[in-house]
This record gives structure tokens, C-alpha cells and sequence, in this order.
DNA sequence: CAATCGTCCTGCGGGC
DNA sequence: TGCCCGCAGGACGATT
């Protein structure tokens, strides 16, 4: 599932591809992806319009268009954003096609539907900050984190309106990073576990950045289609049943908001 | 205020 | 071999 790492790799190969190029046409092949407005409308809104830049905003790509509009995608879960050449056949998860005047085209692939597409204003976002805004830092995350402190706080770390970008894997391999046990409340974390937390996110989300992000199983892939080199790296999600890379002990799983969560019980206090 | 659960959706793996 | 069941998961709304 893309996260903060996943859709930067994506965000700097559009940037480095598409920036300069206009729409020619767009076709949307599952209608249900278009958010906000109609699929004629969507179509027709976006011929002719040229790309600015792109940006993102935790887990969110935004395709800036000349005008003040941005493109807003979502990839969820399974979503993809594929670079392909002209003449390209659709294949049998793509949902929308945008053909640019150069020939080249991008595919918006999602095999679960989960993800979606729409046209808006970027200050109607309803999202916390990046994780790596410029205005983060130990002192903004403690002070984030800090006002929640009734909460769990594995979960809270993908709260996407306090903090955006991190989802599931890298909240996992942070608490593990930072010896912190995920089912623990904030209220009862010490500030150097804030700030073991701090550090871990930084670190595994910039090395997992380096290394083109992570794919596990038919999940992510670039805008080439390739996959993360990042996976290998994970230390705790996927490993439920293994050994521990600390101290060896059984990693476990449980479920927490929701959600799988792996951890070592023995010394992830 | 916080936690849980159902919902959306599809592929895949386990069990028999 | 093949079928059925249930799980996976980001975000949101409803409920406890």
C-alpha cells in the first residue's frame, strides 16, 4: 500500500516526465473512480490543460494544472500511476487514461477500486501536516502527538488528519525502531520514546525514499512499474511468526484499530 | 474523547 | 482439482 515513501517515488517521476506537458484527452473506464463531479464533466475539465508540477501531501498526489486547479489522486491501497508509451492498450484495472498531446500517457490502475481521482482546490484539503513539511520537526511532533494523549499510539501515528503520510507499514517499523510497544497510550510514553518515534519515522521513511519505496506482493509499484528495493529492509511488518531482529523472540500479531499489527512483545516495552 | 465496527472492492491463500 | 470462505487494508461514518 503506497504511504508517504511510496508516493514520493511516484511524485518525483511525474515530476521528472510529465511537468510541461498538456492533456490531450482522458477516458474513464470505471466511473465510480471520479470523485466530486460527473465523468463527461471530468474529461472535458482537464483537455487542453497543461501540467505545472506535482506535489504531495501525505499520501495524496497533486497534479497542479495551469489555472488554479490540482488533480488529486489517491492510490489507497492497490492504486497505480503508470507511465506508458503511445498506442498503450488499457489493461484490465485501469480506470482512467490521460493520453498528452506528446503521446505519452498516464494509466490510473487500481485492482481493489479503493482510490479515487478528483479535481479541487488544494486548501479544501482535510489533512494534517506532512511529515516532512518544512514546518515538522521533534518539537512540532511531540507537540502533535502530545495533544492527543488519550490516544493509542500506533494508530495515532496514522491519524492522517494530525500527522499525513504514514500508514501502516512504516507505523509498525517506527514503534519497533523506537522499542515501543504499539498498543501503548501516548500519555504513558516518556520524550525520549517521542523522540526514538521522531527519529524512526525520519529514518525509515527517508531510506525507505532512497530505495524507491516498498512492495509487498502484487502492492506497490513506481511509475515504471517497477518495484520498491525497500522491502527487504522491513523489520517487523510481514514477519508475524519470526523471529525478532533484536533479541530473537516470536514476533506477534495483533490487531489494533483495525488493523494487522506485528511487534515484539519482549522488547518493545 | 477514544475505540470499534461496517463499508467499499478484488485477488489470493487456506481448508476440505 | 476445485470451490467456498475469509482476510487484507485507507478512510470515513455510525455506534458504543
Amino acid at each position: 500500500m503506497p504511504e508517504l515513501p511510496e508516493v514520493e517515488t511516484i511524485r518525483r517521476q511525474l515530476q521528472a516526465n510529465i511537468v510541461g506537458q498538456t492533456i490531450k484527452s482522458v477516458q474513464v473506464l470505471y466511473s465510480k473512480v471520479v470523485q466530486g463531479i460527473g465523468v463527461k464533466k471530468f474529461e472535458h475539465d482537464l483537455a487542453g490543460k497543461k501540467i505545472k508540477e506535482i506535489g504531495r501531501r501525505g499520501k495524496l498526489i497533486l497534479i497542479r494544472l495551469a489555472g488554479d486547479k490540482t488533480l488529486v489522486v489517491h492510490l489507497k491501497m492497490t492504486g497505480r500511476l503508470l507511465l506508458v508509451k503511445k498506442g498503450t492498450a488499457p489493461e484490465k484495472h485501469t480506470g482512467v487514461v490521460f493520453v498528452f498531446k506528446s503521446g505519452k500517457q498516464l494509466f490510473y490502475d487500481d485492482m481493489r477500486r479503493f482510490g479515487f481521482v478528483k479535481i479541487m482546490d488544494e486548501a479544501k484539503l482535510k489533512l494534517g501536516i506532512d511529515f516532512f513539511d518544512q514546518s515538522m520537526g521533534l518539537k512540532k511532533f511531540k507537540e502533535l502527538v502530545g495533544s492527543r494523549s488519550g490516544s493509542q499510539i500506533k494508530p495515532l501515528l496514522m491519524d492522517q488528519s494530525l500527522i499525513a503520510g504514514i500508514g501502516n507499514i512504516y507505523a509498525q517499523e517506527a514503534c519497533f525502531a523506537a522499542k515501543v510497544n504499539p498498543l501503548r497510550k501516548v500519555s504513558s510514553l516518556s520524550d525520549k520514546e517521542l523522540g526514538g518515534l521522531y527519529k524512526g519515522l525520519s529514518v525509515v521513511m527517508k531510506s525507505a525514499i532512497k530505495a524507491g519505496g516498498s512492495s509487498v506482493d502484487a502492492g506497490y509499484r513506481d511509475a515504471f512499474s517497477r518495484q520498491g528495493r525497500f522491502s527487504s529492509f522491513l523489520k517487523v511488518y510481514g514477519r508475524a511468526g519470526k523471529a525478532c531482529l533484536r533479541c530473537k523472540a516470536k514476533l506477534v500479531k495483533k490487531s489494533i484499530g483495525g488493523r494487522g499489527t506485528v511487534f515484539c512483545g519482549k522488547c518493545q516495552k
